[in-house]
RNA sequence: UCCUCGGUAGCUCAGCGGUAGAGCGGGUGGCUGUUAACCACUAGGUCGGGGGUUCGAAUCCCUCCCGGGGAGCCA
């Protein structure tokens, strides 16, 4: 048996592959048959006069998904999609497949998402999943490449990292417990343990956002680092970023291409990709509202930025911006004040280009046990739980910074699909989830 | 939670007070190289549920349910 894939070093060969009916075409004596294996799409071309009517007559009567064995002579062929097709000479019927329901025709998100199980079959799905194979391997390579440790943190959790923000609750035996929104907490002391650390898990968020940007489960990449600073910080992003980009260019040319077609400014955003390079913009929280002031927006120093803000933002720059060094009075507590400025924290954005909004937070995190212990109480979140987290300052504090990275909202400004719930292969969002 | 748009054939939609429509998909037939093939014929409907207005409601009003887009919040 062949894959598709395989099949450029079988060329005048005979070969048996399986798989699923893709597509039929006809053209009086000739039937065309496009065969899908998950590797590729064969054309495999029945002639009427060449193979017995019981064969010919199968090829005419396969329904669509129905799963068939092939076999025949492969040739190449410019009038195949792919260049190369099969002359069949047998085919048997594997198992049949009665009225698919996801037809070579335009279909609403609602029919779609409701049929996400097969829908993977479609070759825009397979495209973008396998660009989200090739992105997740490049992360994992680019942080295995400089010596971090890959530790994984729980997503059963006692409590909320960041307090305010909406957790799933869950049974625990007797207890309550909650699904994890970040493991950044318990990447500071695998940090101290091994110095450079990251972990790419799920979390979960409960928000009842329904935008294209949510997920109230998404793949959740976060690196920590002990002796980096902001600036190291924010470098570390940035080549890793670029690392990552210019991976996908040069692995999934023919993906990004795919997934661009009837994409209004897909040339443009590739053209964007393939000149992104150092530095990205960085732009500090007081200059951006003063920035967003000269172009009109009237908003006071301390308010937070909405969608219209970090769009207007985001448009000023043809690369990604940092935004750095937000009001402390919304920054959560975890994070260093600044020396140079006590009404700010070193944090940022990252601000993705073209409107794709924030897909970056991270920060220098606060590694003064009094201060910390400070703005745990003025946020009024519970000491206990945060006890052990606390320890890191009392032996033997380090300063460290790290950041968060959303796979699917990078996945979906690099591919430049609109929509987050496309990828990721089984979406969690408000009121679905199913399948 | 709020704002906004929508629910009509298996799918995508048109119709917006006066006999329920199209394209695709299904079925049948035709065509010896098709590219979401094409051509002809054909079957297919409780117009999201309930209530109301009207001589008459898919169409207007009320209400509920479901979905899309967006806001807040965030990656």
């Amino acid at each position: 048996m062949v894959w598709i894939e395989e099949l450029k070093e079988h060329v005048g060969k005979e070969v048996t592959l399986k798989g699923w009916v893709y597509n039929k075409r006809d053209s009086g004596k000739v039937r065309f048959v496009l065969l899908r294996d998950g590797t590729g799409i064969l054309q495999c071309v029945f002639v009427d006069t060449e193979i017995d009517k019981e064969t010919y007559g199968l090829a005419d009567s396969l329904n669509q998904e129905a799963v068939v064995e092939v076999s025949g002579l492969v040739r190449e062929d410019t009038r195949a999609p792919g260049g190369v097709e099969l002359t069949a000479r047998s085919l048997k019927l594997i198992a049949d497949s009665a009225d698919y329901p996801i037809t070579p025709k335009e279909h609403g998100i609602d029919f779609l998402l409701s049929r996400r199980h097969l829908w993977l079959r479609s070759s825009r799905q397979h495209a973008l999943l396998r660009c989200r194979d090739t992105m997740i391997r490049t992360f994992h390579e680019f942080f295995g490449d400089r010596g971090f440790i890959l530790v994984d943190p729980p997503m059963i959790t006692p409590t909320s990292c960041e307090g305010a923000t909406t957790l799933f609750e869950i049974k625990y035996f007797d207890d309550v417990a909650y699904l994890s929104q970040s493991g950044q907490l318990y990447m500071e002391p695998a940090a101290a343990a091994f110095g450079k650390v990251y972990c790419l898990a799920p979390s979960f968020r409960a928000e009842k956002s329904k935008t294209r940007r949510h997920l109230t489960e998404f793949w959740h990449l976060e690196p920590e680092v002990a002796f980096l600073d902001l600036e190291g910080d924010m470098e570390l992003a940035e080549d890793m970023l670029l690392f990552v980009v210019k991976r996908l260019l040069e692995r999934r040319p023919d993906e990004l291409k795919l997934l661009g077609k009837k994409v209004e400014g897909s040339e443009e955003h590739l053209k964007l990709l393939e000149g992104l390079d150092k530095p990205f913009y960085r732009l500090s929280y007081t200059d951006a509202v003063k920035m967003l002031n000269d172009n009109g927006i009237k908003m006071q120093w301390g308010e937070k930025f909405g969608a219209d803000e970090e769009a207007v933002i985001s448009r000023e720059f043809d690369r990604p911006v940092f935004v750095h060094r937000y009001p402390k009075a919304s920054a959560p507590f975890y994070m260093k004040e600044d020396h140079a400025d006590p009404d700010v924290v070193l944090n940022f954005d990252l601000l993705a280009s073209e409107g794709y909004g924030e897909i970056i937070g991270g920060s220098q995190r606060e590694d003064d046990l009094e201060k910390l212990k400070a703005a745990i109480q003025r946020q009024k979140l519970p000491r206990e739980p945060l006890e052990w987290y606390l320890d890191l300052r009392r032996y033997g504090t380090f300063e460290h910074s790290g950041f968060g990275i959303g796979m699917e909202r990078t996945l979906a400004w690099i591919t430049g699909v609109h929509h987050i719930r496309e990828t990721i292969p089984y979406p969690r969002l408000i009121d679905r989830i199913y399948p």
